[in-house]
DNA sequence: CGATCTGTTGACTGTTATCAACTCCGGTGG
DNA sequence: CCACCGGAGTTGATAACAGTCAACAGATCG
């Protein structure tokens, strides 16, 4: 939970997933990387590539979207603190493209710097992979989303997902967070047309739920959000230290919601 | 792609995924394990559980449904030659329920042996994390299936991949596949209604891809069911020795498929 | 030989996609 | 400063795909 150095969030990730010590968190502080930033929309690993590094979001969204199509169905998104292609240290054959959703900062960091940590630091190599199943269990969890939930709950719980990530490397704890997303990136995401993510988002709104100006999303009603996506945060694989039952529950003041 | 021994289709897999030696699969023979069957739509393992042993699949098909509801979503399927816990050496909790599709036969090995296996194997070891990221890989290809493919086209999918897994593991050489699923296992995996599932499997009939009776799966158009399902192996991340190019594009011989 | 599960069919309903038009907003250039 | 433009958001009408309900046929099993 430190402040400050650029890898922060990432350290925050891994600690939430199992034991680091201060001297493992040391070796990131050395982790070499080069600083990108990314707009909207831009492409970031294309299908077809092959990885030789890889992409820790420091600042932003990114997204994996299917390569066949125009507006291609969204498969996962990464909030900062994730390292979106973990998987092309063992497989580096690119599928589908790695995107930008709104403004971004990555830092690509070698191959070379994660396989040396099984030596250096064997608590955070068995953390990453953590990270990994991480990865599958959200994947699994989208797959019963898309299969049984229908559009409104679908969205629920895309935006309880995101909140509860973003929670996790200590990003709005005041269920206030930054959604750089068009109306269309959230259709491509819930498998859903962008008409009809337009109407699911005012249901949403009528409902008293969440308010979504611009690119700043207000969550009003935490506790009514996660009843109607039916959300359990359990799959995400997080200790419960931070946000967990405590912040979870909470519901934000009820004063801090008046209509624009 | 030796024949005979129990574990043969686990080295099979092993094999399609990854280097590794003769010696390596020495080892697989040693491996202590408790020989288990079971009856269809019996639990394996249930929601809530904790895994100490991983359920290597010998014959049949295992499923991941979700815990909620009667009927609820499937998540993946399992062919033989796979593990289908594999990720409770790491998360040893339990998501969902393990359920036979059919009768299985399932060997139980302890996860002491995987965990040796790091150091007595790191070939073998490896490429059960190659394993791992497959069933990613995978999930996310599900993703995109039922996000974007109407039903005719998800259950064509299906087969496909079905089909293209037991073929790397040496079963269905022939396009003719044992299939002791019911329309609503089949239903449930492509998150469609029974009765829709009965109607698309229909139309694969009336369109000559297919054919279905009893417990048996011909597939009579091979190439044809590809190009419905936009189906490209390629996610499996297989190499392409034996279920490649080769055999992949050959289509089964037209006299096999009289009707019945 | 009845009980039950699976497969099959028809009629009706409902959620969501598609199409089209229009508004609102930020940026750009005259 | 204003006109223009393109992207994003919004709305209504219509159509398509799939869900639900209900009934029945066929298989399987005790």
């Amino acid at each position: 939970m430190q402040t400050g150095f650029t890898f922060s969030k990432l350290a925050d990730h891994l600690a939430s997933l199992g034991d680091v010590t201060v001297d493992d968190l040391d070796i990131l502080a050395e982790m070499p990387s080069t600083i990108a930033h990314f707009s909207s929309h831009q492409a970031i690993l294309r299908h077809g590539d092959e990885g030789h590094q890889c992409c820790l979001l420091l600042q932003g969204y990114l997204s994996w979207q299917d390569a066949e199509g125009t507006d291609g169905q969204i498969t996962s998104i990464s909030v900062p603190g994730d390292i979106a292609d973990l998987q092309t240290l063992y497989r580096p054959r690119i599928h589908g493209n790695l995107v930008a959703l709104g403004p971004a900062v990555v830092a690509l960091v070698p191959h070379r710097f994660f396989r040396e940590l099984s030596v250096r630091s064997p608590a955070i190599s068995r953390t990453l992979l953590l990270m990994l199943l991480g990865d599958h269990a959200m994947q699994r969890n989208w797959t019963i989303n898309l299969g049984s939930r229908d559009a409104l709950t679908r969205v629920a719980h895309l935006l309880c997902e995101i909140t509860t990530r973003l929670q996790n490397v200590g990003l709005s704890k005041d269920f206030r967070l930054s959604l750089p997303f068009t109306q269309s990136d959230l259709a491509a995401t819930c498998s859903i047309s962008p008409v009809h993510a337009n109407r699911t988002i005012q249901e949403l709104r009528r409902c008293n739920l969440v308010q979504w100006h611009g690119k700043t999303l207000t969550i009003s009603d935490w506790p009514g959000l996660v009843r109607l996506a039916r959300f359990d945060p359990a799959y995400l694989g997080f200790r419960s230290r931070d946000q967990g039952a405590r912040s979870m529950q909470l519901q934000p003041a009820k004063g801090a919601v008046a209509p624009a």
